[in-house]
DNA sequence: GTCTATACCACGATAGAC
DNA sequence: GTCTATCGTGGTATAGAC
């Protein structure tokens, strides 16, 4: 057995991901800069160059590192939820389930990784939720590619429970849906519009993910209004 | 009479304006050169230092020229539904409103915005909705001033419309709202999240008005949960 | 007052020595 | 893997022309 330290693999690679993740959502993307990003990773201004490739690349792999579990985790889940609801009603013809638990399996992933780690799934949960408006096209098509599959899944999910629905409406919803959540991701220290909202505070995550599943379930089964069944 | 031509007052202000506008739309703020932008423009580059001071000024003066007359535009809508409301009952001892009229009186603002003028409104309306996530703290900081009078007023209007509501439930549920409105002014063109959703279309304004209030009235009036009781 | 030309330092990226 | 020098470009400031 080895005295030395274990010497982790790719570690100033992860020194560079984790220094930009903090540091992406203190300045943004633009502002911040190669040389403040590697000097608070203790490495050289050309390893994100050696290690990425570029600063783009770099932001494509921050993404990935923790995009991907995340999705993953959200497709398991909705799987799960629907395999337990087909062995408790054997008979029922679908995988039906009810809308607002398929909205908690969605927003439950975002919002549980905000109290994480100690920091960075923080940061990380920040900067994804701004991200979503991100001017940027090439990152704007990398985040929508990286959601693709889980979100054909809790789209078709929808589509199931909420049969009576137009679909351009239901698409409508989702779009609404995932602004919230967002928001409510970036706005952890986001403008104070409202005065008496502290966002600075520290979450009870499992309490905001029940407010936010009750707005959001009542949003998506709002009545539908005339005009917008015949728009549809 | 002169027979010259009038001469603007501030012209190349306005020219930047408009540039500055549609580029912090397009490639954000930091991404955005001066020099592109005083290209753009067709003004000097040294121009934008001389009308405005800096970058940031010119970023401050871009939203005050359209946030100032939107915002006091929304107080006087406000105050106008207050007001028939009174004259239509009397004897009613307070001015409360329908939530959905007040969520409509604050959305409809913003969504009609998208439609107004040939491009300039379309794309302060992306860039505003963006800019609600900001990471650069003095953007964000004068955004929660600008809106600080309407957000008073239209917390207050909410207050009185459901007296019944925990004051921190509410303050949650109007930060929602925000977000939701936040990201469809800014969704115009970003993240295709949901397939078969094209935000890149025409918008009928008051079809979107339509949804987004019925979307957010639901989410605002939903039904309050045991533990979110406890908490407040 | 308004605009132009130009200089200054910091930035992202890269090539090549170690 | 790291370090350094270097290139083109960024925001900013100012001197001076009109």
């Amino acid at each position: 057995m080895s005295l030395r330290a274990v010497k982790p693999q790719h570690e100033t690679r992860t020194r560079i991901l984790d220094a930009a993740e903090e540091l992406f959502m203190l300045h943004g993307f633009e502002g911040t800069s190669m040389r403040l990003l590697t000097s608070s990773a203790g490495v050289n201004l050309a390893a994100v160059n050696y290690h990425f490739g570029s600063k783009d690349a770099l932001i494509e792999a921050l993404f990935r590192r923790r995009l991907d579990p995340m999705n993953a985790a959200r497709i398991a889940e909705l799987e799960r939820l629907e395999n337990d609801a087909k062995a408790r009603a054997p008979s029922s013809d679908g995988r039906s389930l009810p809308a607002e638990a398929i909205i908690r399996a969605f927003v439950g992933q975002s919002l549980r990784m905000i109290e994480d780690e100690k920091g960075g799934g923080r940061n990380f949960s920040r900067l994804l939720g701004r991200t979503y408006t991100e001017p940027a096209k090439p990152i704007r098509a990398l985040i929508g590619q990286l959601y693709a599959p889980a979100m054909e899944r809790y789209k078709a999910a929808f589509e199931l429970a909420l049969p009576q629905m137009p679909r351009e409406e239901l698409v409508w919803r989702m779009h609404f849906m995932f602004g919230t959540l967002a928001y409510t991701l970036a706005a952890t220290d986001t403008v104070q519009l409202i005065a008496g909202c502290k966002p600075e505070d520290r979450y009870d995550a499992r309490l905001l993910e029940d407010r936010l599943t009750a707005f959001l379930a009542a949003g998506l089964n709002a009545p539908l209004k005339h005009n917008v069944r015949k728009a549809a």
